[in-house]
DNA sequence: GTTATCTTTTAACCGCCATTAGAAGATTGC
DNA sequence: GCAATCTTCTAATGGCGGTTAAAAGATAAC
């Protein structure tokens, strides 16, 4: 009975695959092709031989890393919403304190946008399988999720305390709106389609616009 | 060898269930629960199992009035499709002539919203399930949703030309971007959270705001 | 009330796929 | 280069679920 890995790469995603076991990069290979299969056929659809192949292995080296395909997957789907909120985070954390509150939301939907659709398979995965884990899988990734949604909520109650959202809007509806403009992305856009930095900032200008109180000005972040 | 039913129901989706015989309407309970069925466990989690419970029907029923599991969902991604293409047309159509682009783009968010909140499983099973399906269940589908978008162009096209949309915003990135804003709400709303109608009148407002051009004003039309 | 047809059920069948067992290949320390 | 461990493979196993077969229940016509 060979001693499983803990999870080495639950903190050291930040630059990949370089100075790393042989067997660590197997194991990141394979995660990265379960999120790729993941949201390609959907968490009933994912089938251990796809992953496998996607990592140029047999679908049983999988348990050598993770006990059933149902770890593998909510590994898949906790990983991919942590990154998610840190990249998110990280982004807003980087701007200069006093930033008004629709600048601040112009780096979130910049950051959220960008890790949907190059930066990783692992938010893609999440944000097309949601709604169909079962309740067990989520119970890590549901904590993270409502983690990441306090950020969201937190650049609303700034907007909105400081006058720059439109009154009569109600920020708890608005802010599943706009993520919905963003998480949407996953689905329709390709590279052959136009490119990402014309869809962030398309998409900023819509929400700028859309949300702002009437006398808010036009003008974005640099382009960060 | 019994004569399987052609699709009788393939233009009868006005008014749900009265003079049709037993038949019939068992076929529509079938069609209504896979649609159930398919929009909570997806594609490949969908079981005729699942689906039979749900109608109160064996599984094998379903052999009575489809030749395949395949078939079957053919059938449903199809008439959600287009159904919400006949919604939404139909809803644009009672429109006086001569209603500003921008008021008609309220009554397709309004239509949209409804028709996927409210009105049937169908849309929400589509919406839930493109990305995911083969390619081969969705050739009726497909063209029904690219007429479906070419509903969707025209408006922003028509916005473009009497010149409503703000300049600078590009047309063929903004449509999916709204689009967005619709469809995902079909994975957080729920009536516990909001009426339909706060969150209709939210999303126009935001649309209205995020794509006018800078003199339009914030009204929109009556309340339907 | 009997017969022909329509509808649904119960009882297999069969292939697919997660999982396990155990053997073979790497890898590393010595 | 040899032994211990780590990693991956090939070859089963077992259950689940789509599908088929054939019988049993409705239904309607006469």
């Amino acid at each position: 009975m060979p001693a499983l890995k803990g999870p080495p790469g639950s903190g050291s995603h930040g630059s990949p695959g370089q100075g790393q076991s042989k067997s660590e990069r197997t194991r990141e290979r394979l995660l990265h092709a379960a999120a790729v299969t993941l949201s390609r056929l959907g968490y009933a659809g994912m089938r251990l031989v796809d992953v496998g192949e996607e990592a140029g292995v047999q679908a049983p080296a999988i348990y050598y890393y993770w006990p059933s395909r149902e770890q593998l997957i909510e590994e898949v789907v906790t990983v991919g919403t942590v990154r998610l909120r840190e990249y998110v985070a990280a982004a807003l954390a980087a701007a200069p304190p006093g930033t008004p509150a629709l600048d601040r939301l112009d780096i979130a939907i910049d950051a959220h946008l960008r890790q949907l659709m190059s930066e990783s398979a692992f938010a893609h995965a999440v944000i097309r399988n949601i709604s169909q884990l079962p309740a067990a899988i989520r119970s890590h990734q549901i904590v993270e999720e409502r983690r990441y949604a306090e950020i969201w909520r937190s650049l609303f109650t700034e907007a909105v305390d400081s006058g720059e959202l439109r009154s009569g809007l109600d920020p708890d509806l608005a802010q599943p709106l706009i993520i919905g403009i963003l998480n949407w992305a996953a689905e329709w856009w390709s590279p052959k389609r136009s490119s990402i930095d014309a869809v962030v900032a398309t998409a900023q200008s819509i929400v700028r616009h859309g949300v702002a109180a009437e006398a808010a000005g036009a003008s974005g972040i640099s382009g960060a």
